[in-house]
DNA sequence: TAAACAATAGCCAGTTTGGGTAAGTGTGAT
DNA sequence: ATCACACTTACCCAAACTGGCTATTGTTTA
């Protein structure tokens, strides 16, 4: 028995989706709300397994709603509804939580197909939005071409060990060399990578 | 006409997608090779439209030659060739660049249809894949419970400006207040915090 | 073989930080 | 009206840091 919760404003098509959840073999509807507060109050009672969501609300819209159960109940699948494929809410609703989503005027048939899908672990959405979400993810290749002066395994180490607020003679003792060297090390450092303190480096280190 | 490229160590398969592609309206084979280095070499001069590339290749595997082809060619799309679904391979290759993958026993009319289809946009995939690399890709609600000493909007203003790197006179003038007042405000932060230096606070700060 | 470079070490002058102490202003709550 | 607290300024001192110059020992490369 899938226990399925609804947040859509249009009456009419909320009223549809109870008709087909609660006509369906395996479903439950166990709460059907018009806006956004009403579901972040009662949802986390009504325990559903997935929670169909508006994008578009009244007050606080789909994608914060989403975002709001989702750190109260971590393990909801949340699916998003729309009519029409807004790429950017779609992107943000994923962002903020979201499992997949449907369209609207998806067949009966496929919403219920899509609802054990997402139960299984499928993440219903078009294969432009999958590009979009894969491109994001994309690791960027690290641009080495002139940012990275490439530094010495030892400078490597010896920014590593700054970068945890080491002094310079606490890096030299951990590497048992004179501070004077860690010393000689960190100016060979901030030339390399153009800056002029230890916070600067720390910075540019930790973005990597 | 889409101009396809394979990379693929099994000379059975490869000439059956050779054969495959070159027989298919629409469709050229521009580049055929056994393994990472001679497409690594060869697909630049080729300029195909789509790369067909198994993951598992002897030497440089098909991960790491996405990686490198994105760098030298970043809008080359690449679609991952594999027997059997190995999520964190596929999610490795997802993020190294590729915009998608097929199973090796796809049909021959999904494989083409699949290639029309990443070409407008799309990511062929499993709904489990895109669940995972949907997950990968929530932000975090960030958790500021305990961790969170509750800075003062100055405090966190002035901490904001120190991760800059900026000196204590520097922070000053910015805020047109004077370097003592900057240099006290550190001191309740770095009290707030548990640490002793700018580096240790900014290392901190930029952790969230 | 000469040049380039990483790693080591030192000295010195000037600047920045970290910690101590003190105190004035304003705001909001009890 | 008193108290707590955020924000502000100030001075002192010791420790740490930055950047200048120099120099030796290996290793790698041209």
């Amino acid at each position: 028995m899938i226990r399925v919760a609804l947040v859509e404003d249009d009456d009419k098509i909320r009223n549809n989706l109870i008709d087909l959840i609660e006509g369906s073999e395996g479903f439950r509807c166990v709460g059907a709300y018009p806006n956004a507060e009403n579901a972040l109050e009662d949802i986390p009672d009504k325990a559903p397994d997935i929670v169909l969501m508006d994008i578009n609300l009244p007050g606080i819209d789909g994608i914060e709603c989403t975002q709001r159960l989702k750190t109260k109940m971590p393990g909801l699948l949340i699916v998003m509804l729309t009519v029409y494929e807004d790429v950017n809410k779609i992107f943000n609703s994923l962002q903020a939580g979201a499992v997949g989503y449907l369209l609207k005027l998806t067949p009966h048939r496929e919403i219920l197909s899509s609802l054990k899908d997402v139960l299984q672990g499928g993440s219903p959405m078009s294969a432009q939005i999958a590009r979009k979400v894969v491109q994001s993810f994309h690791r960027e290749p690290k641009q080495n071409k002139n940012s990275e002066p490439s530094l010495t395994p030892r400078e490597e180490q010896i920014l590593a060990l700054l970068s945890k607020g080491y002094l310079y003679k606490e890096i030299a003792s951990e590497l048992l060399i004179s501070p004077d060297t860690v010393h000689n090390h960190l100016r060979k450092i901030y030339e390399k990578l153009q800056v002029h303190s230890r916070t600067e480096a720390v910075v540019k280190y930790l973005k990597n």
